[in-house]
DNA sequence: CATTTTAATTACATTGCGTAATTTAATAAT
DNA sequence: ATTATTAAATTACGCAATGTAATTAAAATG
């Protein structure tokens, strides 16, 4: 696959974000010339992106030609790990889930891990007809953070981002392998297949998961920080005591003596559950504190909760929030817009998978439109 | 002045903050090569805006010929606002300051404060010989926020950022004139003017003043927020309870006896003063935490305390907070490292004072080296 | 004084994109 | 039905920013 220059990636995300879009609409959305869109259009077609079909519903002059992105061209897969399990997502290019499988390792080593990964994949491959050539990588959203000292998380995840384990998973999988925090894959996925009309230019996701984390892009940029360990709202809450995390609630019902294996298996226990609500009315409140911090250090146009928990519960935290009046950072500023996650529990799988198509495809942004350094 | 490129302002920029520095180190630091340094350079030739000389210690093959900016070939003022006075200070391409003027405007409004502005800026102009050409513009360090609805801060500075007031500014001053806040202001002059070697690509300053608010440049780029209130560090420390601000100093020694009339007064006073002791290590704690958030938030290579304080002063916060050795955001991370501000109280009129020449002459980044879209 | 070495310059090629003219495919008017 | 009219898409051409490679410049070395 070569590498893809500024504008077309440019050009490739806005069609994946708000298409289906003719040349002209992309001419005008990215400030080029329809000449160019023409062009660029015409070189990536070997890559065959792009479906299209004449635009019916015209009112005089040439009918559009409308470009959409064919979702069964390209994949890329999505690690994330639960308590015991290993949860891999198959997604293409539209940010559709093709498949997903999840398996528990017979061991927690990293090749065990690698092991068991690609025989998801595999599993999921051959179900589906997808060659491996159509696979342009593997992301993996780690809940843990990138430190001086290497990765730390627990047990299973350990040292996940020491050079050794990276190519351990890069050899058994014959792919390339992205590793990620899961707050910012989260962010990344809900920036890109859950964007919501009137989210502005800078999104920020509280991850609601092992832990509290978050993550944001900004100007379609992901914002990491110098060490990937930005946006890390879960610091208002210190290890050991009640915090709005998901694991959290599973130890919240467990001491309730409704204990739970996993996070997947809270749904059916939601309705009507005293100690759930309990929690949403705590959570919501400590929660709307992260929004607070968010908003005073990132300014975002908007904050997202998402995570680990079914959407009914990110709602029921987003309604909390919102009761919670918190004033704004400063005098005279009100809290940023908050919404719950679109992409639900699957959200950090479809955020991993999101990072080699994003860096394959997406995400080009510089300074101004004038890519070739050229002045207005 | 015409609209310098991307790359001119990367070449440009680099020489101020590294320089001085021959054509050859120019083209290995920017990725550029020689041919296109060379051209660059003779291009800007028309501007003035380099002093070059031979090296003489170099040895074997011909020697460097070695750039700086010229410093008094262009300028650009700052202004500030304590509590009674307007600060305006003029600074030189390389950030020396050139002259200083501290005025009590007559009245409160834009047209009374322009006016004493633009009388400071004229007596500083003349006493050295500045014609108007040369400076580029005027920046206003705003100690407020930039709300929806529009600028919120005491009497004097309300409304600051309407149309009208900047309409007014520059009318009256015949100059083009930058609004900035006073805390992002002061991050981008200590990014420009008072970096430090290990500094890294994240800098984010906690600014201490009127209220406690701070700014960032990361990768270069001044980091503002959707609505321009990023890293208000203050947020922690609500109002009408001890902050850890400058004027939360002057109320504090107000209230034991010690009434002081503006930050300038300090210096005194703050030798063997057991009220300031006391308040350097109740704010030093607090500042700590301030570290904590903004390591969690946006993972800085170095936090920089600084404000309107006393050079003296920031230090000494700077030890108490290594005192409080507080743990990281989340499990296996450190505070981010901490430094006391290089540009002293005048941090935040130097940094407005940049702003203009930030904008016309520095500045430029984008996602790679090849600025002109082509690939590697 | 010839050789070596590094800096700087120059001539020429490439590329990404804009301008303007042209072609295409539909609707509306005659 | 034929002929405007209109908007989308394409094509031919030009320019600006940069790279490549050859050339010149100015010093130290032997």
């Amino acid at each position: 696959m070569r590498v893809l220059s500024l504008n077309e990636r440019r050009l490739i995300e806005k069609v994946a974000v708000d298409g289906p879009l003719a040349r002209t609409d992309l001419s005008r959305a990215l400030g080029l010339t329809g000449a160019t869109v023409t062009r660029m259009v015409a070189e990536l077609d070997p890559l065959g992106l792009f479906d299209e079909w004449p635009d019916r519903k015209g009112q005089g002059g040439q009918p559009k030609r409308l470009l959409r992105l064919k979702a069964r061209q390209f994949y890329a897969a999505g690690l994330t790990f639960s308590r015991r399990s290993v949860e891999l997502v198959v997604l293409d290019l539209v940010g559709q889930v093709v498949g997903r499988r999840s398996v528990r390792p017979c061991a927690e080593s990293p090749r065990a891990l690698a092991l068991a990964s690609l025989e998801s994949l595999a599993g999921i491959a051959a179900q589906h007809g997808i060659v491996p050539e159509k696979i342009v990588g593997i992301g993996c959203a780690m809940p843990g953070n990138f430190g001086p000292h290497s990765f730390k998380a627990h047990g299973i995840f350990a040292d996940f981002d020491s050079p050794a384990v990276v190519a351990e998973f890069k050899h058994t999988l014959a792919q390339a392998v992205w590793i990620e925090n899961d707050g910012k894959s989260a962010a990344l996925g809900e920036y890109v297949y859950g964007r919501q009309p009137d989210d502005g230019r800078a999104l920020f996701l509280i991850h609601v998961g092992h832990g509290v984390g978050g993550g944001a892009v900004i100007d379609g940029v992901p914002f990491r920080g110098v060490n990937g360990n930005a946006c890390l709202a879960g610091f208002l809450f210190p290890y050991g005591q009640p915090r709005p995390s998901a694991f959290d609630l599973l130890e919240t019902l467990a001491h309730a003596g409704q204990g739970l294996d996993d996070f997947g298996d809270l749904n059916p226990i939601l309705a009507d559950n005293r100690v759930v609500d309990d929690w949403v009315a705590r959570a919501g409140e400590q929660l709307s504190s992260a929004v607070l911090a968010a908003t005073a250090f990132i300014d975002p146009s908007v904050v997202v909760i998402g995570g680990r928990l079914p959407p009914v519960l990110n709602r029921r935290l987003v309604a909390r929030i919102h009761e919670t009046a918190h004033p704004g950072p400063s005098r005279g500023l009100s809290l940023a817009p908050v919404r719950a996650a679109q992409l639900g529990p699957e959200g950090s799988a479809i955020g991993a998978a999101c990072l080699p198509l994003f860096d394959t495809f997406f995400g080009g942004t510089a300074g101004n439109n004038y890519l070739d350094g050229r002045r207005s």
